[in-house]
DNA sequence: ATGAAGAATGCAACGGAAGTGCATTAATTA
DNA sequence: TAATTAATGCACTTCCGTTGCATTCTTCAT
């Protein structure tokens, strides 16, 4: 539990009692979340500072923020030593159209892409919309 | 010019004056288009018509819908006997963050995709960002 | 040709969610 | 302990997508 400290306090983000409730939602939850997802948890507490904390964790490189075509950012912990670098760090995530849950796919790296002549590529980001391992059992 | 018409019919869209002009805007633009652009463009009209043209757009077929990141939903032109289907017509889309514009690759289809078992795929969105050929020549 | 049915359009309003400014509180440090 | 900085909470704005409903236009059968 004063993992979770520590774990701020690598990434130089102060352990204030919100962060720390945060953090643990994150790490407990092994899905992406929404803004929405955490102030709905959450039900005392602010939207902008729940909204302030995912921006401190994704500046930090304690989360990252995924776009998973719905328009909704979600937000999800990095793995151990991400900086959410291009060719080492991106991975896949998957939006399940049944339980509309978004996880990621750690396990299967993006492949390289080709681009054209002149294009230059900084980021990349790839979602599969499908059934999920759960949904897909039932 | 009467080409347009014919597309649409080719399309089971029957071709109002509002259709052909969003059409043609479509095929002017080389780029994806989001409501608030063809909005802008056609000053005259109404944001829901315009909405609801795109909508049928996509429905028959004639255009599909891309979530480039930003959350705003964009559309741009499917190719020729484009049904959108995977393994076949889905390319990626580059999103540039100088023009901020988010154009189609269609050159470059998109890799198969591995997944983990139980999994199952119905829909790849692949968006690379970073600068694009004319921003990346200035 | 005319009236009825259906499709397209236009207007107004709603709702969700991101984002900002500013005052307040808490924490840090000199 | 005072002063500076960081974090929080509240109110408000803005932006878009979306929907409901009334109105206009089109089509088609009588």
């Amino acid at each position: 539990m004063q993992d979770l400290e520590k774990i701020l306090e690598n990434n130089n983000v102060k352990p204030t009692a919100m962060r720390l409730l945060v953090l643990q939602f994150l790490l407990d939850k092994k899905v992406a979340i929404s803004l929405t997802d955490v102030e709905n948890y959450f039900d005392k507490s602010d939207r902008t500072t729940l909204y302030r904390t995912l921006q401190t964790f994704v500046k930090s490189e304690l989360a990252h923020k995924i776009e998973d075509g719905t328009g909704i950012p979600k937000y999800a912990l990095c793995e151990e030593n991400c900086h959410c670098e291009i060719d080492n760090d991106l991975h896949l995530h998957f939006r399940c159209t049944n339980c509309n849950e978004t996880v990621c796919i750690t396990d299967y790296k993006i492949p390289t892409i080709s681009l054209p002549k002149g294009y230059i590529a900084e980021d990349v980001n790839l979602v599969v919309k499908g059934i999920c391992d759960k949904c897909s059992h039932n």
